[in-house]
DNA sequence: AACATTGTGGCAAACGTTTTCAACCCTGTC
DNA sequence: GACAGGGTTGAAAACGTTTGCCACAATGTT
């Protein structure tokens, strides 16, 4: 069907092994027989097979990216990051939604090490790692976004959970509220208790005593946010301001709030966390704490293509000299990058970013006179 | 590194076809000696190899997925049903960003080609088709989605945009409104030019007169509602209902009505197009028009996947008779649909699927009394 | 007792590349 | 005029599967 690397030796006169050291740019191949192959190759519309390609190389230029949900609109910024900095390098990626399952994320694990993929970038669905998985996180390269990585020694790429939850609470606090509450998706377990944590620390910082019924933890969705605030406002004496632990859940705590015929922020000020892209719509207004979502993806992509080369490299024999000049470009990029502080520590060989999340201060935490 | 077929057949004594066999679930191997090599293979924490598997069946059991831009909330929905659809019959997909670049979309294409996938999903960056990517569309299936396809044969599905764009017309006069105006993105302009033919038809069937001023296109983002619609209203005598073309302008719209101080739908109702996530947040409460766009994705996975089935059949010389058992299963699965009707031409092979649009009334077009 | 049949399983070719090793031709040098 | 040496090319093995064909044994048939 596909003209091959044979076809083009048969009718330039020229073995197949010259073919392809000209379409690799292989030194040793006489640029006018490298011409006549190329002009052949476009006659007949030849097209490189990567499939046998990847089957002497050991190597298939794709890496996987499994993520829960790519309808969540935290998660398409993420992806485009990790697939625009796979593109720059040649590199194709295989999206997988793991739908929040566990064993759905375990088939496709499974899946990917069929497909031979050079490397994975992993949204984890839960904190505990699959023991069926680590054989392969042994044999390529892993790199996990959003959640670190439980067991198992991958690099991994997040944001600083803790400090995002102490500067929404922080800005609470210093606009003059006191009375606080908080309202969380109790599935997602880690980053959820880091913004806990945040929360908490801030609060003890300015030395105001938290209730615990101002603590609320439901599902992660839009209702789950409209109830637990309805309940909230329902048994009285409820917070003036609340700090919601991602926009999905502050989005539905808006609606709460107004929906028990209060206003936001004027009755309740609200803050959220991530700036999904509607946190920024004129009738939202939504105060919030910004991810990188583009760059933790691009920063994660990065790390796994440099693992991948140094593995390539390894396998070589060129042994780990490679590594420290990585290292460097590394920390130069880092510093070009504007909006979020970067800290990278390499323990053992895995390399850890912790990304900087930032304040947006937005309409639903801005009043004039808080209570 | 990984174990192969053949370390398996040394363990237990048999050749490596019979391993082969024994893992295809092809018939001829005792069950015994199977039971005895897939422990083995177990043990050996064997994964066959999808890229030798690959070269010689001439199938990757992976598909490309082409869209403008995954961060564009329209998109992870189709993404999604796709990715659903292809991963039942177990088939993964690769993510493809074209930002909107006619030559990123012909790179893409390349580099998917060079990669062997089974078939392509494509929501094509515009009407043209770039001849170079023609030899391609000739040797694997090619399904377009969104928008169909211009110079080629392909199957596509889409909606019906004139249809769309009529009872969004429609529901505006119906609810009294008779200068009613169009705001729309002039790039992409297919779908654009058939919902703004909706509108014209519309407005004719009930008679009304159309002031082309009202009518205004412009780039494709939230800011060109929002410039659009205040040109308009600085203008004077200013429609008072307006239909834009898709939610994110709708979006923009609601803001540039409210910053010239007046008020949605009090003063301007407005109607939008694709019914993204947030149209329905409480706070918007946008009336739009739904595009099925989950269904899209797996209608359009679905065509592919049985156009790649066909494919095989015929090339094992089984000629085409499973055709028209398949088209039977389509039509049935096609009644099934819930929310959208479905209706399919199969002319010259190619098959056609146009799914319906379906109103959703909510706030931003509900007023008592239109002036 | 000879023969057909069925159930298992081995051999080897094929898939389309990359890469090692060796061979060849040419030019310049002594 | 033989020879070293570089530049250019070819032959063939390897990558890990699938599969067509053949062989062998056990069973059933006449």
């Amino acid at each position: 069907m596909n003209a091959t690397i044979k076809d083009i030796a048969r009718e330039t006169n020229v073995s197949y092994a010259t073919v392809s050291r000209a379409f690799n740019n292989k030194y040793g191949v006489r640029p006018e027989t490298r011409a006549r192959i190329l002009e052949v190759a476009k006659r007949l519309n030849y097209s490189p097979n990567g499939i046998a390609r990847g089957l002497v190389n050991k190597r298939t230029k794709s890496i996987g990216l499994l993520i829960p949900d790519i309808t969540n609109p935290y998660f398409p910024e993420v992806a485009r990051g990790i697939e625009e900095g796979a593109k720059e390098q040649g590199y194709s990626v295989f999206l997988c939604n793991t739908n929040w399952e566990q064993d759905r994320q375990a088939q496709y694990i499974e899946l990917l090490a069929e497909k031979r993929v050079d490397g994975l970038v992993i949204a984890p669905v839960s904190n505990s790692v699959d023991p069926a998985q680590e054989r392969l996180f042994n044999s390529i390269p892993v790199v996990y976004v959003d959640r670190p990585p439980q067991n198992t020694p991958c690099s991994y790429v997040v944001i600083d959970n803790i400090r995002g939850g102490f500067i929404a609470t922080q800005h609470l606090i210093e606009a003059g509220y006191r009375k606080i509450g908080f309202i969380g998706a109790v599935e997602q377990s880690m980053p959820v208790d880091e913004r806990l944590e945040g929360f908490r620390l801030a609060m003890e910082r300015y030395g105001i005593a938290i209730e615990e019924r101002d603590i609320r933890l439901g599902h992660f969705s839009q209702e789950a946010g409209t109830n637990l605030v309805r309940e909230m406002i329902g048994a009285g004496d409820y917070p003036r301001a609340i700090f919601a632990e991602n926009d999905l859940l502050a989005f539905g705590v808006i609606d709460g709030v107004r929906s028990m015929g209060l206003s936001v922020p004027g009755d309740v000020a609200v803050v959220g966390f991530d700036d999904i892209h509607f946190a920024s719509f004129e009738n939202v207004q939504l105060t919030t704490v910004c991810q990188p979502k583009y760059e933790m993806g691009k920063t994660a992509v990065r790390i796994l293509l440099e693992e991948i080369s140094w593995k390539e490299h390894a396998a070589m024999g060129k042994g780990r000299n490679g590594r420290h000049a990585d290292r460097n470009v590394l920390t130069a990029r880092a510093e070009e990058t504007v909006n979020a502080a970067v800290c990278e520590e390499a323990t053992g060989g895995r390399r850890v970013v912790i990304l900087e999340p930032r304040l947006i201060v937005r309409k639903t935490s801005l009043v004039s006179h808080p209570q």
